[in-house]
DNA sequence: ACGGTTGTGGAATGCGCGCTCCAGTACGCC
DNA sequence: GGCGTACTGGAGCGCGCATTCCACAACCGT
């Protein structure tokens, strides 16, 4: 009961993420929120209670999407769902206008500082550490830490081609890294 | 002539370095710098011009330091010191306090928005692949493409271990990174 | 229809930010 | 010794920050 809400939690949280996402956490003013959702003050901290608050519902929600988004694109399984993985991400990351991953992102700029955050994304490195040992366990050829040892590489590459993406590196220079983390997945 | 600068200008910058390092460049505030380089506001503004100007010194220093570290680390050359470089880093990486590279936590937080900054980290970059394609050239049997795939891949692997590192990924995720990032070096 | 409850818009608050300004001071040069 | 110059300490500036507060509005149950 009460007076509904006139605005969207959910895509509120999904505009708020974009802003967090492109200018970081410390670099976006509560104004600049105001401006991305389209909502007032009183709305803003009565929704969300805080700017902290505001970006953990958006790093909650992008972590939520992107693990659904990489489960999806692994569940061909096998050492080539995750060459395609690699691959795609090297021709994404270095497009104009890349940002990066946003948990990436965040963990270098808060998760030293951050104590929820930080807990946040070990649990969600541990979550795709977990798809990519799932799918390369599917070439049925790997077990134990061999295969605990390729996830956490496959994992590591990921994060050099988001974060050299984000830096402006060349597509030749992601191509070639991403060709030759897929060939040490062997 | 004039009166002489009362503090070593090299000596500040580092000590800025490190504030700027550990906390980002927007969170921290010049009271900090003024804190941890011991000089007040007057001299920070004549000698620096702005905090952005501070920062540029502060990341010029630290990547003409790195370089000169890793060209020592990488003199030996062969795979060898590439591999000794990934190890080392893979250990320093995991310890507690560990801040990852301040070139890359800057890429990260400033470089989409700064030209100045994309520009030296650019730069850096460059000369960082150069002294990996120098270094694995030292053992012969690698020229051309397969030579500069190799050296940005060792780039990669490089950046993984640091981020990963500032994230505060186990020690043996990062070991198992590094020891196979060495094994596609091959 | 009315009270309870929740959400809204926006003014107000106090604080800390980056930065400017300037009187005072320590030096080299004549 | 006095003058020009460069650096120092610190007060002060205006602004924009995150946040609080509150009168008002929209809804539900009775």
């Amino acid at each position: 009961m009460g007076r509904p809400r006139t605005f969207d939690l959910d895509e509120a949280i999904d505009r708020a993420t974009d802003v967090f996402w492109s200018r970081g956490y410390e670099a976006t003013s509560i104004s600049d929120l105001k401006g991305a959702l389209g909502i007032e003050t009183g709305s803003l901290y009565k929704a969300f209670g805080s700017k902290h608050g505001l970006f953990l519902a958006a790093l909650d929600r992008y972590v939520a999407a992107a693990e659904r988004s990489l489960a999806e694109r692994l569940a061909p399984g096998g050492r080539a769902a995750v060459a395609a993985l690699l691959r795609g991400t090297a021709e994404v990351a270095c497009g104009a206008g890349h940002r990066g991953c946003f948990a990436i992102n965040t963990a270098v700029e808060l998760a030293p500082h951050d104590r929820e955050i930080r807990a946040r994304l070990a649990r969600h490195d541990d979550r795709i550490t977990a798809l990519f040992a799932e799918a390369l366990a599917a070439d049925g050829d790997l077990t134990g830490d061999p295969l605990r040892s390729r996830a956490a590489f496959a994992l590591s590459s990921l994060v050099a081609l988001q974060v050299r993406g984000r830096r402006g590196a060349s597509p030749e220079a992601l191509r070639q890294t991403a060709e030759r983390a897929i060939a040490a997945l062997t």
